[in-house]
Order: C-alpha cells, then structure tokens, then sequence
DNA sequence: CGCGGCCTTGATCGCACTCAATTCTAGTGG
DNA sequence: CCACTAGAATTGAGTGCGATCAAGGCCGCG
C-alpha cells in the first residue's frame, strides 16, 4: 500500500526488519510525546488520533482507516503530535524510521509519494476539524452522521460512542445524544442496532441542508 | 532566510527571476484557490492566513511574521489552502515554484530543510488553533493577549482589530471586547493607545491561571 | 439475578450570541 | 480651530443554546 509504486530494486533495499502487529480496541498504538522511531500503515480496522489539551479534555483529531498512514511526522520530529488509539480490532505493519528514510534518499519517486500522502494527511485533518468546528449541534452531528457513511452502501453509518463523537466536535455526550434522538424521531435515521452505533440514513439531503 | 544553509554552488542553480513585493494593509497576497505557483518569505510585516468557510464566516488559521514562510503547499497542491492578508505593511520576496523544485531535485539538504519548515509550520497551525479554541471567552482572549506579546518586550502586547481577534478564536467582535475590557478593570492590562491595540502586560502569571 | 457500562431523558443554569445604542478616534473640509 | 463623518470599540439588555447535574433505562455479562 505505502511501497505501491516501489519498484524491485527498492524492494532490496529494505532489509530492517517490519513487523505486523495486532491491537485490541482501546489499546494505544503509540502516545503523545512518545519517542517516535515508527511508522505505521493500517490492514484492517478504525485508528483515533487523539491530541490531549492540558487540562486533560481530550480531544479526536482524525479518524484513520484501512491503507492510511500513522506517524510519519516521525519523519521530522522526535515525538509523536498525538496519542493513537485502537476503536476496533487493528492489523497494522509497522516500519522503523530508518528504512524509510533510507529508502527516501535512494528513491526520490518514493521521496516525493510519501511527502505528497502526508500533504493529504494534513489537510484532510483541517478540513475535517474545520467541517465538524463548525455551526451548531445539530448541524455538527448532521456531519459526522455524513462523514461515517460506508463506502460500500453509504445509506449505512456507523457511529462511535457518544462520548468519542463530542470530543471529535467539541460536544458534551449528552448533547451530541440529543441531537442523534431527534434525527431518528424526526425520521432521517432509523437504528440498525440496539446499541446506537448502527443507522441507515432515509433522507441524506436533509442532513445536508441544515440552516 | 529560507537559504539559509544553501552553499555557492547550490545559488548557481537558480536563474530564474526572484521578485520583491510590497503589500499594504488589507491587500491578499494572494486567495485561497488560486492557482498557486509561487512562495513567499516574509521580509517585514505581518501576514494572517484565512479560510473561508461554505457559508462564508472566516477563520484565522495562523499569524505569519518576518522570516516565515507562504505557500509551501504549492509544491504539493495546484490551489492555496488560504487566503493570506496583510494587517500591516509588508514585504516580501516572491519565489517562483519551480526554482523551489529544482533546488529540491538537486539538493537533498535542501529539500530535508523545506520539508522540516513545512512540519514545522503545520504543527504550529494545529497548536495555534487548539489552544485559543479551548475554553471560555475568558480563557482565549488571555491566550491571544498571551500569544501577541513582543518578543523584544514580553510585557508588550499588541492587539488586532476585535473582529480579527474574534476571527482567531472562533467568538464574536463583542464578546472580544467585554473580555479584554474586563481584564483592564481587573488591572492585569494597562492600554498604552488609545485605540485599543497596544497594551502592556502587568501580571502574566494571572492570565496564565484562568482556571 | 445483580452489576457495570453506555445511552437516553429531564430540569435548570450560565455563558456567549444577538440586537441596539453610545462613545471614541482619526481623518476631512469648511 | 471646529464641525462633520466613517469606522471601530465599548456597553447594555434580553434571549437561546449547550453545559451541567441528576435520574432512569437498556443491554451484555458473569
């Protein structure tokens, strides 16, 4: 997936050993201001990045999912920006540090690809702040309900807990429950579960078009 | 500046045209969209980065002062992520992207150093962001009046237009103003104009610990 | 069955927004 | 020098939304 237009000869170049590990939901992959040597691309399974304000309120960065890249501000800095937090079973492969810049200085094509994916990961993590910042409550879980939409059938969505879905926009649980009650009642979502993480969305342009 | 550790032959590759442009308050040096196709230094002035947002409020997503750098994106993006203003008089020199390219093709360090800036820039923007999207009103516009201390004289503060300020921390122009009126009734600031922009600081421990 | 975790719902409160009026400053021209 | 104006800052009164505190319900599990 990362190494997707490495030719073979790139491929030699690697000999550091690259582990494949498993984490159980909510176990930490690595923490904030941890010393970072890793780099890190997800098989399977949800990755939160959580960035964690000094008064302890936590607070959801961005959401990783299957062929994204975890820290590669290792690339740069000595510490990690942010804690990353397993939300369901996860299948990583984990690459020390060193290889990729090995590798980044005999490849500059490799060189540019993993600047270029960073770039994406960045601004993908404004715009995602910036979307779900914004407006309000309603209008904020009206957006995460639309950004959690499956690829395969994006009539479903699937939430995550009420407290995890305040600290991605800067809610309290109970109001961010609030206002998933009053979608369902008011017949735009219709539970799938009885656990409240499974929806299908009936009508996704009045999700759209709140004031 | 950003050629700081650039050596003779290196200044060889460039032959391309390098302008000096001068800007005045309130002129975009260039708009969020653009095709972008140049980066800036900052030679003096300061320079606010803004995102638009659908409905059309603006966001200040960080303050730019001498020596910092504009647009790196471009070398990653066809468009700016931002519009960039000036609030005060500035100059800046004006780097065609493509000498940018070159230099990075031709020298490693180089690039390694481009890159560093940008992380560096990136994560500035993220810690600037949460710290004065956090909390009370109370609380951010003793972290702006934190943030905006001179570096020569930390006792010195200098203040944007309330309607900037509110931009920055996501709170209307009169909730700004009742905020930084309280903290001059409490004495812990003392205005040194009287238009409400220059201020000193007299106990930075008490804006510090706001609960 | 009892327990713990999470979600839901209710009632109340306070902070920041809104609308609106007033003051202050700098700039302009008589 | 003084009136006049435009733009910004300040201040006031009232409202509403989301936070807070608190209780109750649902589900899974030992």
């Amino acid at each position: 997936m990362l190494f997707a237009d490495l030719n073979e000869s790139d491929f030699e170049l690697i000999h550091a050993p690259i582990d494949d590990l498993v984490f159980q939901p909510g176990v930490a992959l690595f923490g904030e201001g941890r010393s970072a040597g890793h780099v890190m691309t997800i098989r399977a399974g949800v990755v939160k990045l959580v960035r964690n304000a000094a008064d302890g309120r936590a607070r959801i960065v961005r959401i990783l999912k299957p062929g994204d890249v975890i820290g590669l501000e290792a690339l740069f800095s000595p510490v990690y920006d942010t804690d990353a937090v397993a939300l369901s079973p996860v299948s990583v492969c984990k690459i020390p540090i060193t290889v990729i810049k090995d590798l980044s200085a005999q490849s500059p094509r490799l060189h540019m690809r993993l600047m270029e994916r960073w770039h994406r990961a960045v601004k993908e993590a404004d715009d995602w702040l910036a979307a779900l910042n914004f407006g309000t409550a309603r209008q904020r879980v009206a957006n995460i309900i639309l950004k959690m939409r499956h690829m395969e059938d994006p009539t479903l969505t699937t939430l995550f807990s009420r407290e995890d879905m305040g600290a991605m926009s800067d809610l309290k649980l109970e109001t961010v429950s609030r206002e998933v009650s009053r979608w369902t009642k008011e017949g735009v979502i219709e539970p799938q579960d009885k656990i409240g993480r499974l929806y299908r969305i009936t009508s996704i342009d009045k999700l759209q078009a709140v004031d």
